[in-house]
DNA sequence: GAACCTGTAATCACAAAGATTACATGATAA
DNA sequence: TTATCATGTAATCTTTGTGATTACAGGTTC
C-alpha cells in the first residue's frame, strides 16, 4: 500500500515552476523531461493544482506559473488537490461483519473514531510542511553540489 | 489509496478471539462467520499475528488464543504484523527523477525527511491505541443495544 | 494561419487485493 | 490407531487501481 507518486510528482511540478520561472517556459514537455514521466501525467496533476488554485494554467506560449506563494502551498493542500485518500478514509474496511454476531455488528463503530484519529495524525502532520521548505532544501543541496 | 481491509479484519479476529474465548470454539470458519470473509483470508492474517506472537494457534479442536493482553497489543503491533507499509514507505516516489536537471537530481532527497516524519505521525498515533480499547467500547455497544 | 500548448478520451500493461478451491499436515478424541 | 476436524499453503481467478501512451480536439500567441 502506498500513496500515489501523483503527490510526489506534484511537489516535484511546483518545485521546478518556481526555480525555472526565470529562466525557462516551463511547460508541461519541459517538466515531463524533469519528472521523468510522460506529459500526459503531469497534464492531469497540473489539471487538479490549477482546480485547487495552487497554480495558474494558460494555453498557448505563455506556460505555468504559481498562484500562492510557495510558502502558502502545505503538502496538506497538494495531497487533498490530488484526492490523494477519498471520502472512504484511509482504512479500508472490511465490507460484511455478520450483523447476526454481536462483534460483528458493532466492530465498526468501535473502531471508527480512532482509525479516525489516524488518519488525522497524519494529516495534521501535512499541514505543517510547506513547499517552499523543499524548494528551499533543493537551492541548498545544488548550491553545495550542483 | 487505502491501507488493506486485512488491518481491521486482523483486530476484528482478535477482538473475537477475546469476546468468545469462554463459550465457544474459535476456529478459522467460526471468525470467518463473524468477519464475512474466507476461512483462508482468516488463517494468513492469523498466521501473520502468530508470527507477530500476538496470537497463539494450535491445530486439531483446541483453538485459537491470545498470547498477551490486549492492553498489551496496539494499533502498531497489529499494522506492523501484517505488513501493511512495507520498508518502501507510506509514499510512493516516482522512480526517474531526470538526474540532469538540478530540482529532478535534488528533489528526492529534499522531500525524504518530511515524508518519513509524516508517516511517523501516523505510526505514534497507532501506537497509543490498544485492542482493549476497541473490545472494551464493543462490549459496551453491547450491553447498551445488545 | 502556423506553431505550440493544454485538455481529455480511450487503450493497454502491470501489480495488488481479495475470494475461492483443493489438498497436505498436524492434533485430538474415541 | 483411526476418524475427525483444524490449520497451512499453493494455485487460480476476478476486480480494481496505477501509470504509460496514443490520438486528437480546443485555445492562445505570434
Amino acid at each position: 500500500m502506498q500513496i500515489t507518486s501523483r503527490f510526489t510528482i506534484a511537489v516535484h511540478i511546483i518545485t521546478a515552476i518556481d526555480y525555472f520561472k526565470d529562466s525557462e517556459t516551463v511547460t508541461s514537455n519541459f517538466l515531463a523531461g524533469s519528472v521523468g514521466t510522460n506529459p500526459v501525467i503531469i497534464r492531469t496533476v497540473m489539471g487538479k493544482l490549477k482546480d485547487a488554485s495552487i497554480i495558474e494554467i494558460s494555453q498557448g506560449k505563455s506556460g505555468i506559473a504559481l498562484a500562492k506563494k510557495l510558502s502558502d502551498i502545505t503538502f496538506y493542500d497538494v495531497y487533498k488537490a490530488l484526492d490523494c485518500v477519498d471520502e472512504a478514509g484511509l482504512f479500508h474496511f472490511h465490507e460484511e461483519p455478520n450483523i447476526d454476531c454481536p462483534v460483528g455488528r458493532n466492530i465498526h463503530s468501535a473502531m471508527e473514531a480512532e482509525l479516525q484519529s489516524i488518519q488525522d495524525a497524519m494529516e495534521n502532520r501535512m499541514k505543517e510542511i510547506t513547499i517552499a521548505d523543499i524548494a528551499d532544501d533543493v537551492r541548498e543541496k545544488i548550491r553545495i553540489a550542483g
